[in-house]
DNA sequence: TGAAATAATTGACCACGGTCATAATTACGA
DNA sequence: TCGTAATTATGACCGTGGTCAATTATTTCA
């Protein structure tokens, strides 16, 4: 059975997602409510969740689009040639990562796949970083000794791992991005060290 | 003034946290509830938030304490003196945060200080984790070319990665492990590489 | 010992995510 | 154009974490 999406449905739908954007913009992402959606939107809670799975898919999805956004930034321009390029390169999208507790948390969540048939959009922007960090490491001045492929994912565990850090109180922005530094010179460029 | 901790205070406390240790030994870390803990320990709900701040608290508790039974256990017997001894070593910690996903998701929740003042049970464990492998890596077998602190903080990186991907439907247990190492291999012992 | 001060407990109440039987709307064949 | 089936929307309702003014228990001290 073929199933019909009426456009009814895609209006609807759509008329949520932008209200989710626009309370989002306005008030932060962990301060967004469900019954603050629909209540703007003019549906009844119920509609919200034919449309969702659940509060988490819904920031799955802009969350997920904001990060795309970024890495089709990250994408332009030269590519990274050293490590203050490709650390540079980096900052918006850890910036944004790390510009509310709530969103952390939920990229966490969202960072491996639930299911392997349905890969949601956070996971799918982590896959594309290490597509596009192992293709900038093959072209740079970087170490060789190892694929390509494992170095980016480490790039990606210890950006995890600074940003993670950032919210001990003690911590700023400035020296997450200053950690992120140093721990990538260690893993980077070993033959470097002093 | 000096607060007076009343003894029935420190019963109820104790036996708020007993109970919670029941209630999860029996339904498991996810399924547990205040009100069913509540409800068996025969106290009001609102006791309960008056010894722990949240839920979320309790957790920290009971998980931190649990981590550190494993930490206890990791660091008896002779240092791990290769890569092989070392993930060896780290494999029940590793197995028990991954046990549930919940768990995994409070930990990492917990994993970096909220403030500097009040570090919690479980951030403790996270620098405990860096004390101990350091002291590991000064006296093993591992690459000397950077501070025996940043290599340490490069395991818990890699340890998380690996325990993050495990939670896809596609990764199991072993392969988790056998991950870790080519991480870590990657990591300490760069020269290695062929 | 009794009354005031402090500490601990209570449970009705709220916030908010999520469910589901029912109703309204739309699509479609005759 | 009507009747029927599929799709979508509704909102009362529930589960559960968390709050707080009121009540009860304990301590202090004259």
């Amino acid at each position: 059975m073929i199933k019909q999406t009426q456009k009814r449905s895609i209006e609807t739908r759509a008329k949520l997602l932008r209200t989710a954007k626009e309370v989002i913009a306005a008030h932060g992402y962990g301060a967004m409510r469900v019954e603050e959606i629909v209540k703007t939107a003019g549906v009844a809670k119920g509609t919200f969740f034919a449309h969702f799975k659940d509060k988490d898919a819904l920031m799955d999805l802009i969350i997920g689009a904001e990060i795309n956004a970024l890495l089709d930034d990250a994408e332009n321009g030269t590519d990274p040639q050293n490590l203050d390029e490709l650390v540079l390169r980096l900052q918006p999208l850890m910036n944004f990562m790390t510009s509310e507790r709530y969103i952390f948390d939920v990229i966490v969540r969202h960072s491996g796949a639930a299911v392997k048939e349905e890969i949601g959009p956070i996971a799918q922007t982590f896959e594309r970083t290490i597509v596009i960090a192992s293709q900038w490491l093959a072209k740079g001045n970087f170490r060789k000794d190892v694929a390509d492929v494992l170095l980016a994912e480490g790039i990606q565990a210890f950006a995890v791992q600074a940003m993670a850090l950032h919210f001990c109180a003690i911590n700023n922005k400035e020296e997450m991005h200053s950690r992120f530094k140093t721990y990538l010179q260690a893993w980077l460029t070993p033959s470097s060290q002093t």
